[in-house]
DNA sequence: CTTATGATGACTCACCAA
DNA sequence: TTGGTGAGTCATCATAAG
């Protein structure tokens, strides 16, 4: 389309070929074979898909993980020819297989032992030479250091109840997390019995001993290899981060009232004109993540602390438009400065929608909306409201009160507006855009269904309260900005960017629904953005090489936004409120993962 | 096949009275 | 302080309808 964007700065890579681009891109070896990582791990014995026996770049690296795991190589080799060189599919016929061997009888099994695991093997990773052993030593929480192998075998092979037992789920989570499943497989071992919380501040602590390893200063190196300074210091930090969630299990993030975070246009908190945040929080990158305000206790606690201890920024939509939206921000960005977008959108409901005025009934007292969601009320519910409106209008005067409770619980439940004589009707889909703070016709077209229009919009951000803390950018990037844009939807980040007057240089959006993607991609083209936009369909793809090229060709990111997903939060789901150990909601991770690689290359790239 | 509809609670917190 | 009540929530599933 646009012939100005082969800029100078872009000779490594043709950025005019289109969607083509990332398929070529992407290792055939790693991700081809799978379609969706995510649902893997429930289906464990949907596993017969295409037998790739793809080419072997670093095959003995890659048995060698699951030999650590205590596979034996015989079903390794078997779930490879099965599934191809993609780690999760094969942990996960790896662990079918040991379900289906060890399910008969409670014997123990002789192939599946875990002992190669942390004996001195060789062919062990380096994770647990290097510092577990050591830290665990002297740890007073697993008091029977001798028996950890022998519990570890016996609590492994007791619980086979049906397909995948806890511990093999656990695994699966934490492998789905991120962690490397050795890593995984090994703080399982460390730590019985310990809560995935547990699991993950072990991790934690590995891979920051891990980081002190790698960016220490040469000198330093040895006196910490071979004292039991690290030791200590390690301990240190992990009795810390017990204490602290001791504290915080007792004591968590509470939720401001009235919630306006750090600030909003109309209202700012007294007191609060700077903070402090910690050391490593600082960027490059900047950082902006979003998720539900009202989510199951721990859950922010849990963000906060994979994200530097950062407090989440708390703010109801509301300030800043005609529709409720209380969400939870965790960001790295200056909170000076900043200022809304123009035009000021309506903020209340008779400003965004005047027709309704003239039939709204005097009791009907809402100002705002309540939250935009994914579904709307029926038609049959309007009727029936409409039915139980007019049955009463025959006596003369207002319905009783009874009525009314009625009506005004199913309105607010709904977010139903009156839009006749006794007709209530649910939001369009343009006027959802537009509360939202989307151009008109923003998710219209291309064959999405009303329904997926909603459904897109309710998992979107609201531009104007997303632009509001971005605009604290504006001054400090005038050429303009790269952004990693991740579950970036329908594109509510880059919409706030660009109200904002941001140039978008390069963004990248990483978006598994292709008809959210096309949505960006149109409206990419339609306002004739002259930077590059590149997409990706799925966060778990991301991987550090990509990163790294991806950073190299377009000299680094100035911002990580995005929201991951809510559905295992959100008090609305009925059936798979989970947390953030959630089937999808464990996306957090990824950002996490994500961000720290930016970081980490970022930094390794700057010197 | 796609799309729309109706049924399906629980968790959390603010608020208030006892 | 404690217990009750009300209000609110980026949803999911089976099934009917198109």
């Amino acid at each position: 389309m646009d012939k100005n964007l082969s800029g100078e700065d872009n000779d490594s890579i043709d950025w005019d070929t289109e969607d083509e681009l990332e398929i070529q891109e992407i290792p055939d070896t790693t991700f081809s074979s799978c379609t969706n990582l995510r649902n893997v791990g429930q289906h464990t014995a949907h596993c017969h898909g295409e037998a790739s026996s793809s080419s072997v770049p670093c095959q003995s690296k890659f048995i060698q993980q699951f030999i650590v795991m205590g596979f034996p190589e015989e079903s390794i080799a078997k779930a490879i020819e099965q599934n191809g060189e993609n780690e999760d599919l094969v942990l996960d016929a790896l662990l079918t297989f040991k379900a289906l061997e060890d399910s008969p009888e409670e014997q123990p099994s002789t192939s599946l032992q875990l002992e190669p695991c942390i004996s001195s093997d060789d062919s062990s990773s380096q994770y647990s030479e290097s510092f577990l052993d050591d830290i665990y030593e002297e740890d007073s929480w697993s008091s029977n250091s001798d028996n950890c192998i022998n519990s570890a075998d016996q609590c492994y092979l007791r619980d086979e109840s049906s397909s995948l037992s806890e511990k093999e789920q656990t695994l699966l989570f934490l492998a789905n997390m991120g962690y490397p499943v050795e890593e995984a497989s090994i703080a399982m071992e460390r730590c019985q019995k310990a809560s995935l919380a547990e699991l993950i501040d072990f991790m934690c602590a590995a891979q920051m001993a891990r980081e002190e390893d790698v960016y220490l200063p040469e000198d330093v190196k040895p006196k910490l290899n071979s004292g039991g300074y690290k030791k200590r210091k390690m301990y240190n930090e992990l009795c810390i981060r017990k204490k602290q969630r001791a504290l915080l299990d007792e004591e968590t993030i509470a939720l401001p009232n009235p919630m306006i975070g750090f600030g909003v246009p109309t209202e700012s908190v007294p007191g609060i004109v700077q903070r402090i945040l910690p050391e490593q929080a600082i960027g490059p990158p900047y950082f902006y993540y979003e998720n539900v305000a009202l989510a199951p206790k721990g859950v922010w606690d849990a963000i906060s602390r994979f994200l530097y201890d950062i407090e989440p920024e708390f703010v109801d939509s509301k300030y800043f438009c005609a529709t409720a939206r209380k969400r939870g921000y965790v960001h790295n960005l200056p909170i000076e400065g900043r200022y809304p977008l123009l035009p000021l959108p309506p903020r209340t409901i008779h400003e965004a929608f005047p027709l309704t005025k003239k039939w709204w009934p005097s009791w009907d007292t809402r100002i705002k909306l309540n939250c935009l969601q994914t579904s709307i009320g029926s038609a049959r519910l309007a009727d029936r409201i409409r039915k139980a409106m007019e049955a009463m209008e025959n006596f003369g005067g207002e319905p009783p009160v009874r009525v009314q409770k009625y009506v005004l619980y199913e309105c607010r439940k709904w977010n139903l507006l009156w839009v006749g004589r006794n007709k209530v009707a649910p939001l369009e889909c343009d006027e959802v855009e537009m509360l939202l703070g989307f151009p008109r016709n923003h998710t219209r077209g291309g064959g999405i269904s009303r329904t997926d229009r909603y459904k897109s919009l309710g998992n979107s951000f609201q531009v104007d309260t997303v632009a509001y803390h971005l605009s604290a950018l504006k001054d400090l990037f005038p050429k303009g900005i790269n952004v990693l844009s991740l579950f970036s939807g329908i594109g509510g980040a880059e919409v706030a960017l660009y109200r904002l007057g941001i140039p978008l240089n390069n963004v990248v959006a990483v978006e598994k629904s292709e008809v959210n993607r096309n949505i960006v991609r149109s409206w990419w083209e339609q306002t004739n953005q002259r930077g590059n936009l590149i997409d990706f369909d799925d966060v778990q793809k991301l991987n550090g090489d990509r990163l790294e090229h991806l950073i190299d060709s377009l000299g680094g990111f100035d911002l990580v936004i995005g929201g991951s997903p809510c559905n295992n939060l959100t008090g609305s789901n009925r059936v798979t409120r989970d947390g953030l150990e959630g089937e999808d909601s464990a996306l957090f991770f990824d950002y996490v993962r994500i961000l720290e690689l930016v970081k980490s290359i970022m930094s390794s790239r700057r010197v």
